[in-house]
DNA sequence: GTTCTAACA
DNA sequence: TGTTAGGA
């Protein structure tokens, strides 16, 4: 299928799509016509990228995470490092999640200084 | 009308 | 990420 279809049906935008296969996290075949041409598999593949790209993953932690998720069961020979990148992830998110916080305490206080 | 690459306000 | 240019 062409990247018009799988974006319909995977909802991942034509732009990243494109942008996605520069990161190898996905290879379609070409066409004669140089056409992308996507499989089935890939359409999945895109969703289970969607998903990761909408819990705010990196493209990096994407490359990781993904051949975990080949099977909703059996993880264990690639998935080791599957924890920690995870944990990693997390940390990443609670560092900015304090950052955040201080900035709206800060915004608070100017604005509870605007008018005594 | 769709897709391609490259590049930009 | 979107969008646009210039081709195929």
């Amino acid at each position: 299928m062409k990247i018009g279809e799988i974006s319909e049906r995977s909802g991942v935008s034509v732009r990243m799509l494109r942008y996605y296969e520069t990161e190898g996290l996905l290879t379609p075949l070409r066409r004669d016509s140089g056409y992308r041409d996507y499989s089935e598999a890939d359409v999945e593949e895109a969703r289970r990228i969607r998903q990761l790209a909408d819990a705010g993953l990196t493209v990096e932690a994407m490359r990781d995470l993904l051949p975990c998720i080949i099977s909703p069961e059996p993880r264990f020979d690639p998935c080791e490092n599957l924890r920690a990148r995870l944990d990693g992830e997390l940390e990443k998110l609670d560092r900015k999640l304090e950052d955040m916080a201080r900035s709206r305490d800060l915004i608070a206080s100017y604005i509870a200084s605007l008018s005594p």
